[in-house]
DNA sequence: ACAAAAGTGTTGGAGATACACCCATGA
DNA sequence: TCATGGGTGTATCTCCAACACTTTTGT
């Protein structure tokens, strides 16, 4: 049974977004992290995922876009909220709290966030560390170190929606950028699913979902046949 | 003794959790619903959701069934959480700020909301007024008046993950009560589809999970064939 | 000419769908 | 004995998985 909390404690209860930002090239699944700032001599900075506060008046989503922004100057992609991270011990790691006292008013706040995830052409964006991130960084995702808070725990059940969306090509017209090749989603769909697809298989339900638009345009620059070029029709791009 | 605070009275950015609970009988599909108090000669009240703050250090998921039981009386079922709704204008309707100014002491506070959703048999519970609920009511899914706030949405919403989870049979052992006999759980299942099912096909479908036990049981006191009875095998009943 | 990825159809099997009759009980 | 829902099997169809060769370009 949960403990009342008492006025005395002077505790707070706050709201905050993080951001899951999935980066794929041609044979790698990134995720983009920050690494916090060095604060002080003792100061052992970690990794996160790009996440702050929600503003008071502030949409949720807007709130994923902005602090996405600000963390790493990436704008203008489509976050998809997958769920609410609550507990209140989340944020009470030694060095969690070590790095809220420095950079927050009410370092012993509960803070409960929602998780939003991404997925990008990772030479589309060109993330730029700025306010409380010191530096941004693709990192492969079976390649995570340990992150701030609960940030593992996050970035796992973003994957696990990831992986879901992909397996349904829900992902595609929601998460994909810009025009690609065939060959170049399907490599993007092995990579998620992280296993081998046949080919015509693949091709042949792709092709059946009526957002995928082939475009009068083919690969150039390639030593091999060019392949042809396909976009997806975005329902409501903003 | 100090009694416990709410973010209400520290904060202008508060969550709270939403609770809405599918019950079934044998031929209706119905949501519980709380009727506020009627608080002064000018208050129209409204019909809602059961939902009330979270306490700061309190978890989730057990916010969810601390509000559902203070409110309704009702207690110990699961409750999955589905999404967070945080439009800053979710609660300006102006009932819902009429309402707001009388109950709590920051009635302008933005309110963000995680929805949590259930399925029972109504024949097992059975629902209390309390708190600032004045009655309730099991409403029936297809004749939901206006409600308070943002909650026609967020219900629409929880009836889509209700759906999206009887067609894969991912419903049943995870929000299903007790034992029930196969019939049952197909008129449940056509009553959240919304449409007809075969009987063959269905009962082929369901006994290939594991999770269906059968019991050493009839159904009695009915004036056909008693039917078996089943049960799911629950993975983590708390 | 060669290397590299693009592009293309058919077959077999598994799983979903359609469909009709007898059974056990209480009234 | 009748009304009511319980309970069962088969034939067809649709969807998914497996599989190999030709084409186009740059080097």
């Amino acid at each position: 049974m949960q403990r009342p909390i008492t006025v005395s404690e002077r505790n707070f209860l706050n709201i905050s977004v993080d951001c899951v930002v999935f980066g794929f090239d041609d044979n790698q699944l990134k995720v983009l992290l920050i690494e916090q700032d060095k604060l002080s001599e003792t100061h052992i900075p970690m990794s996160a995922l790009p996440g702050d506060h929600v503003y008071i008046g502030e949409d949720l989503d807007e709130a994923a876009n902005r602090v996405l922004k600000e963390l790493t100057g990436i704008q203008g992609l489509y976050l998809k909220q997958f769920h609410a991270f609550g507990n209140p011990d989340r944020t009470k790691g030694e060095k969690d709290s070590q790095w809220l006292r420095q950079v927050r008013k009410d370092p012993d706040a509960h803070i409960v966030t929602i998780g939003y995830y991404s997925l990008v052409r990772m030479e589309d964006f060109n993330p730029v560390a700025s306010s409380f991130a010191k530096n941004t960084d693709w990192v492969d995702v079976n390649d995570i170190p340990d992150l701030a808070f609960d940030h593992n725990e996050i970035l796992d059940y973003a994957l696990e929606h990831l992986r879901a969306d992909t397996e349904n090509n829900h992902i595609s017209f929601e998460l994909l950028p810009k025009k690609f090749t065939l060959g170049q989603l399907q490599q993007l769909h092995e990579l998620i699913l992280d296993k081998k697809l046949d080919k015509r298989n693949f091709r042949k339900s792709i092709k059946k979902l009526d957002e995928l638009i082939p475009l009068n345009e083919k690969q150039t620059g390639v030593y091999h046949k060019p392949a042809q070029l396909y976009s997806f029709e975005r329902n409501e791009d903003k």
